[in-house]
DNA sequence: CTCATTTATGGTAGCGCTACCATCTTTTCC
DNA sequence: GGAAAAGATGGTAGCGCTACCATAAATGAG
């Protein structure tokens, strides 16, 4: 009487369709599926018959829910157009592409609050891993985090207490370091030029102070920032802010690459000689800073490349491996050019 | 003797036991949780305040799997780092945020089989809508779109034949637009330069096609373009070899603005004086045009409000507001600027 | 005041899959 | 050659939630 069978979902073919036409029991299949190797020969290739002429793909959730584990990546990154970012999302993307997992991307506005509620939402997923930028987590997230019951990867930075795995870079030495290359250019009155102020960028300003210090050449109105998102317009607009407070300013460490393009594009207007009159060197080093003219110097970050070992570690993680590398430096690279070649 | 209860799940609370604490079915708490309307006052402030106490979130998996829905928006675009789709996926991740809704992004590569593949992965996770990039889809894609059983909007171009709903531009408009600026504006030996010719690149071509030959000006020889992924240091390239194959042009138009920046320092380098010798205009506008110099003329396109308008239509055709307009042309704006102020 | 209709709540039965355990077969070892 | 170990397969019972239907209570109609 009653249809009790395919009650609501949409005549998709289920694991019993693909048992019953291979003649095998249901979980058969599912081990066929997920542990090849555990299932005989023959039986395999049966199934494989059998789920190709009836084009099963497995329900994710239905998967999900009896596993109590989602085949899911949870990222969370502070922005989804800031080209960095973008890189990092790449290079996870890329490595995830051949793999069952899937990616959950969150973007938290770079705000604390924002990171919870998104580690809120993605918890309950049970999420086989999660990747989070930045080493600043509130109190909250990181216990969200300890919690979750899954390998967790923080990137972009190192720290010195993760709460998992870490895969980064220095920010404070490639501050110090794009410092330390414009005094040993010859510049001196040397400015730090940057926008939305992110713990990252924190910490450049401390490589860059740190640095400045060392040469008995920091003075506090050499820094001009601003708590507006970065962009090439703002990047112009502070240089003048800059040249206003200090006139004499012969050299700038910008925060990033847009910020950089911004002062070389104001220089230009200004009729203000790079490398001549001013020095400029960026960060993250974007394929326009090779292009530009003068070419601008800049600290290369492997962005793509940080995305990539993040998922490495954790499917190794996943897979069992335990007594792997948890903390990974990528470094970053002085990549001199025109724009500091006095 | 035997624990039945809670064998894998990692003692999260679960629906019944805020149903048992409010005293109430489990069915109730559910309801009261998606149709409050439909549960008393009563009960409802009891089931808040049970699932305030417990820390209760619903599992989504178990939610998506029991109503063969799930509450996630798929999402496909053909590059991650391009700032032009990012803005757009930002536009959607924004109108989001405060919805129920998920999104599950995919990254098509460009590539027709790789938008199969990943609308194949999506398709069983039965999201609640989707939302794809251009309107090339293959025969398979086209027909896993129709058969979805949800809202599907096509986005970035206006096009004859939508599967469901569509936000977007004309690109060809935009082509023609912009070709017809540097005519006006007195340019005669007026270039194409492209990289990665996807097919709303193609329309733009043809869009500048048309214009050149409707002012007699058309040459193949004008035209430049190349397979490899656009980027600033390869529009300097580009314009060097579109110089040597026709010394005695006068104008670009760049496909996009990554493009027509590197044409633009390729320019200074050689000093080509911009827009005296040589009028660029570029496509998209992207911040940085308005801060080169000299500023840089493009077209603008709405992006941000591609994103926004696509999520808005999709959670109208969810909630049940069918009468809608099913195509949405969201223009584009000829900016112009220095580099073609001859 | 009775009967039909609406509204509020709950019970039952899955959604499609996998963990756990049981069973059956094959291999290994003394 | 028989017992033990290892390997292959299947049955059962949920995972946490919601659709469907049933029931009880409140409302409206005649």
């Amino acid at each position: 009487m009653t249809r009790p069978r395919s009650r609501r979902g949409g005549g998709r073919p289920t694991i019993a369709d693909v048992a019953r036409k291979a003649g095998v029991g249901a979980i058969t299949v599912s081990r066929a599926l997920r542990e090849p190797g555990r299932v005989s020969e023959d039986l395999r290739r049966q199934i494989q018959a059998a789920v190709d002429e009836l084009g099963y793909v497995p329900d994710p959730n239905a998967r999900a829910l009896a596993s109590a584990r989602a085949e899911v990546f949870g990222v969370l990154v502070p922005s989804l157009t800031n080209n960095v970012f973008a890189e990092v999302v790449r290079g996870i993307y890329d490595s995830l592409s051949d793999s069952p997992f899937r990616i959950q991307l969150g973007n938290t506005h770079y705000s604390g609050l924002e990171e919870e509620r998104l580690l809120q939402v993605f918890a309950p997923q049970r999420p086989a891993a999660l990747i989070v930028a930045g080493i600043d987590q509130t109190p909250l997230s990181r216990k969200l985090l300890e919690t979750a019951g899954c390998p967790v990867v923080q990137v972009m930075e190192t720290g010195p207490d993760p709460v998992d795995m870490l895969v980064g870079f220095s920010h404070f030495d490639g501050g110090r370091t794009a410092t330390e290359h414009l005094i040993e250019m010859g510049y001196r009155r040397i400015g730090f030029i940057g926008a939305r102020m992110d713990p990252r960028s924190q910490r450049r300003l401390a490589g860059y102070r740190a640095a400045m210090e060392a040469a008995g050449l920091f003075d506090p109105r050499l820094v001009t920032t601003t708590p507006l998102l970065s962009s090439v317009t703002l990047g112009r607009e502070l240089l003048r802010d800059a040249l206003a407070k200090m006139p004499s300013l012969d050299g700038v460490f910008c925060n990033n690459d847009d910020i950089a393009l911004g002062v070389l594009f104001e220089c230009h207007r200004a009729a203000i000689s790079v490398p001549k009159t001013i020095g400029i060197i960026g960060f993250n080093d974007l394929d326009m800073m090779q292009a530009a003219f003068p070419s601008v110097t800049s600290v290369r970050t492997h962005r793509y490349e940080i995305g990539r070992r993040a998922v490495a570690m954790a499917l190794a993680e996943i897979a069992g491996q335990r007594p792997q590398q948890r903390v990974v430096d990528l470094g970053f690279e002085l990549i001199r050019r025109e724009s500091t070649a006095r």
